[in-house]
RNA sequence: GGGAGCAUAGCUCAGCCGGGAGAGCGCCUGCCUUACAAGCAGGAGGUCACAGGUUCGAUCCCUGUUGCUCCCA
């Protein structure tokens, strides 16, 4: 074995042979316990990034640790068609042909989208297996595919016929750049320097009424101004005619409640064909539309002169021509929030359309029920309020788009009569006798069918075993950005038609963040490639580093320096791993009986067992992070620094007496059961090393994956072994800092003499006198008492025991000296507020019986040490 | 305007049920000790943002303030 770890070497050959032996794909079992995860599916022409490793790492862990623990895990993958994204890549590449999706024609054009999807929606899953992902391929399925896809229409049509989806004129969101309108939370506000235009408007017959816009060129589809009901300022002019500059309209002043008195003059233009507040109170009023924006953002017909004028053209004209006419009375500065397409950074156009939507009310109204009710479980619990918030104030969901890749809506009108008919196949023909049946042009909102997601995936609507046994599934892992895109949609879906939540919880994760805290963004240029990393140092440290340091729920910064860490540890398990193997020989250790056990096996293995206890209650709590570091500190500190050197010398001894032979059985027993452990605790953080350790340990069974999940026995704890050890690693690191801080060579072996008046420490130090020897480089003496103090010796105190460190001529003892009134400087402080706290009579009725005993104990202790070193001092100072 | 989060060592972050704080990196000292220098041993470094409150006791619970981040309108 080499001496570092390398991942290259190891990772593709077990991912290859776990994928070979099925060992993922989980089988509808009435026997066993379910698990299921369903994959928040990724763009399917799109790259792994760090979100999703994070995203699937977190996945990934529990699905192997249920698996571990006997759960049938299923862990269901697939891909996500993408609408915009997908249709907005392709029509790139054609562009570079120097074609528009026009030239080809829709079925054209779909056909090399689906080529597009041929040839990269193999990669984004492919990565995932790099990362390690356990997810269960012979299932993988597509949103667009048939199964998917027979969902989608059935929900539409049952959608339809439950009355909660309808078509109309609405004001939506439209990307004058994608062609296609988007959904209100797929519009991003930012918050941008902008004018507030102050405009005259007169009033027939006389005067004027000052309105101010930041949006001066929607003034030519301006129907009315409107003032707040109870603005005195105003309240004169309610009814009177103003005459819309620039176009010479009349048109009313209106009252309405909507309007904030103490925004700009308190006077609005109301524009209801370009503004989602103005289309509102416009309805109200029974306002006309005056549509002056067309598609492309230029301006319409209707805006007479400035008509084909892009929409800021127009408003510099606009502005100019107001000054020149007198009408424009001042500009003023302000930041306001402008909307942007999520997909091309194109500023929002509100723009009055006929769309589909979903009647929200009737649907938010379960799903908000089944979170108040704990029928779904937040971790964090904080992001239930975001949830819950966000369900409170639902709107109608615009679920049409006005592209070409997607779920076609399923409804069609008649040529002849104007039937429409929605429906879950083409129809042949309408009710009229007409065979002249036109499709809806417009395909479905992308996370229409993400919506879906966890029963489609099943086999729904088609009434499969799976179903039955995976629903609902058992959680759900995903970032805190799509919990209103895609979490809330599941649910209400969920309830809607299984009649069930689609998963009990919710596991949120932060965002991963670059080093310097922004989000990774292309633009950026700020992104880490996963695959990189996985290259240059592994799988396994990737997932590793992803989920330290890390709290549910909290974003995460990108630090290569925490990623060496998380190598680094790879490198101290393979290493120790080497030692184990290296010393364990060919056969198959017996088990060692308790009575050969020594203390550092039993105290080993009685750490092992709180470690798995840990680390069990860790991951059912979600606190993954918590886990792994548990696991990190035991494999680290304890395992590599103390049980393995404690090991070594029996295991390199030469004598080859019965006992010594049988100490060696014991020893290899131990390090190998203990390493095995923590190979199966490990493993689902990191499988692919865990795997190469664990094929070459004595082991049963095929694969890791499928090892028990080491389960907790109280019986093994072994509290005695724990304290007499900590005692004697207090004594080792107290001679070892004697030596570092006396500048004793590392070769040099030094005379230590324990003095322990208690019996039991004397018998402990004296029973393992190979442990402080060893791990102390000393010769050591124990005694119950000292006849004679050594002037010329360093001191401590541990373990409730005396320690001197003869050194003749190598002492200073000033140096000594100082060295323990900092000491005792500190003792005193501890002591003081230790005493301090038993003085006080509240103290002692109030605090709890154990809390008081605590404190006692810890004031003897210290009273003792203090005691010590202070008589100690005394000597030194003669 | 509404909501959420964060503030702990030089840096990045943990810290459960309230009982005087931890890790990694960095820094200092000494070591190539045959598992590992991607390592070993030792060490320095903190008014737990600020002000109140509850409590015998607050980094932790409550209120307010300040600063930063995010979401929604």
């Amino acid at each position: 074995m080499p001496t570092t770890y390398d991942p290259r070497a190891v990772e593709d050959k077990w991912y290859r042979y776990w994928e070979e032996g099925k060992f993922f794909h989980a089988k509808v079992d009435a026997a066993r316990k379910p698990f299921c995860i369903v994959m928040p599916p990724p763009n399917v022409t799109g790259q792994l990034h760090m979100g999703h490793a994070l995203d699937n790492t977190l996945q990934d862990i529990l699905t192997r640790w249920r698996r571990m623990q006997g759960y049938n895990a299923l862990w269901m993958p697939g891909t996500d068609h993408a609408g915009i994204a997908t249709q907005a890549k392709v029509e790139e590449q054609l562009a570079k042909e120097g074609l528009t999706k026009f030239d080809l024609g829709r079925e054209k054009f779909l056909a090399r989208v689906w080529a597009w999807k041929e040839q990269y929606g193999g990669r984004i899953t492919h990565q995932l297996r790099r990362l390690g992902a356990s997810c269960d391929w012979d299932r993988e399925r597509f949103t667009m595919d048939e199964g998917c896809s027979a969902a989608v229409r059935e929900v539409f049509v049952r959608l339809y016929e439950q009355g909660l989806i309808y078509r109309d004129y609405y004001i939506t969101n439209w990307c004058p750049r994608c062609h296609t309108t988007i959904s209100d939370i797929e519009v991003e506000h930012q918050d941008q320097p902008g004018q507030l235009y102050y405009v005259r408007y007169p009033v027939k017959g006389g005067g004027s009424l000052t309105v101010a816009t930041t949006r001066p060129e929607t003034m030519l589809g301006d129907v009315a101004v409107a003032v707040h009901p109870e603005d005195e300022r105003y309240r004169h002019l309610v009814g009177k005619t103003l005459i819309l500059p620039l176009v010479g309209r009349e048109m009313p002043v209106i009252a309405d409640e909507y309007v904030d008195p103490a925004f700009g003059t308190g006077a609005v233009k109301i524009t209801p064909a370009h503004d989602p507040n103005d289309f509102e109170v416009g309805r109200r009023h029974n306002l006309p539309q005056v549509k002056v924006i067309d598609q492309d953002a230029r301006m319409t017909d209707e805006a007479g002169e400035y008509k084909g004028m892009d929409r800021w053209e127009c408003r510099k004209q606009i502005v100019r021509e107001l000054k020149a006419q007198g009408l424009l009375e001042k500009v003023e500065d302000i930041g306001h929030a402008v909307g942007h397409c999520y997909r091309c950074r194109t500023v929002i156009e509100p723009m009055l359309s006929r769309q589909w939507f979903v009647r929200m009310k009737p649907l938010a109204g379960p799903a908000i029920r089944a979170a108040r009710e704990g029928e779904l479980r937040f971790v964090p619990e904080r992001f239930s309020k975001i949830y819950l918030n966000w369900m409170e104030n639902i709107r109608d969901w615009c679920i049409s788009r006005q592209l070409w890749w997607g779920h076609r809506i399923p409804v069609w009108y008649c040529r002849d009569c104007g039937e429409m008919i929605v429906s879950r196949q083409a129809p042949q023909q309408c009710r009229c006798g007409g065979s002249r049946l036109e499709q809806d042009p417009d395909v479905l909102d992308t996370w229409f069918s993400s919506a879906l997601w966890p029963f489609s995936t099943l086999g729904w609507p088609e009434k499969t075993p799976e179903l039955d046994y995976f629903y609902p599934t058992s959680v759900l892992v995903t970032g805190r950005d799509i919990i209103f895109f895609w979490v809330a949609r599941m649910i209400f879906s969920g309830l809607n038609f299984m009649n069930a939540v689609p998963f009990r919880e919710i596991f949120i994760h932060g965002l991963v963040l670059d080093a310097l805290g922004r989000k990774m963004s292309k633009s950026l240029g700020n992104g880490v490639d996963p695959i990189d990393i996985i290259e240059s140092h592994g799988a396994d440290s990737l997932r590793f580093m992803l989920i330290t340091g890390n709290t549910p729920g909290n974003d995460l910064r990108f630090h290569f320096e925490r990623l060496d860490g998380a190598r680094n540890f790879a490198n101290k398990i393979w290493n120790a791993s080497r030692f184990a193997l290296m010393n364990l020989g060919d056969d198959q250790p017996e088990a060692a009986p308790d009575e050969a056990l020594t203390l550092a096996d039993r105290w080993i293995l009685s750490r092992y067992q709180a470690v798995v206890r840990d680390v069990t209650a860790y991951l059912e709590a979600y606190e993954l992070g918590e886990a792994a570091r548990v696991l990190y500190e035991f494999i680290w500190n304890e395992f590599c620094d103390w049980y393995i050197e404690l090991v070594k010398p029996r295991l390199y001894a030469r004598d080859e007496s019965p006992a010594a032979r049988q100490d060696r059985a014991v020893a290899r027993d131990v390090l190998s059961r203990v390493l095995r452990g923590a190979m199966e605790l490990l493993h689902p953080f990191m499988p692919f090393i865990t795997e190469e350790i664990w094929q070459r340990l004595p082991r049963r069974g095929p694969t890791i994956m499928l090892a028990p999940w080491p389960v907790y026995r109280a019986e093994q704890r072994d509290q005695t072994a724990e304290a007499e050890m900590e005692t004697l690693m207090e004594i080792i690191r107290a001679i070892r800092h004697i030596r570092n801080e006396m500048n004793v060579p590392p070769g040099k072996k030094a005379d230590a003499v324990l003095v322990a008046p208690q019996e039991n420490l004397r018998r402990l130090a004296v029973a393992w006198p190979g442990y402080i020897e060893g791990l102390a480089a000393c010769r050591l003496q124990v005694l119950p008492a000292l006849a004679e103090r050594p002037a010329q010796a360093a001191h401590a105190v541990a373990g409730g025991a005396e320690i001197f460190v003869p050194l003749k001529g190598l002492i200073d003892l000033d140096r000594e000296t100082a060295r323990l009134e900092k000491e005792l400087a500190v003792l005193g402080k501890d002591l003081a507020r230790v005493r301090g706290k038993l003085g006080n009579a509240a103290f002692l009725s109030k605090a709890p019986a154990a809390v008081v005993e605590k404190e006692r104990a810890k004031e003897t202790e210290l009273a003792v040490k203090y005691g010590a070193v202070e008589k100690r001092l005394s000597i030194l100072r003669g």
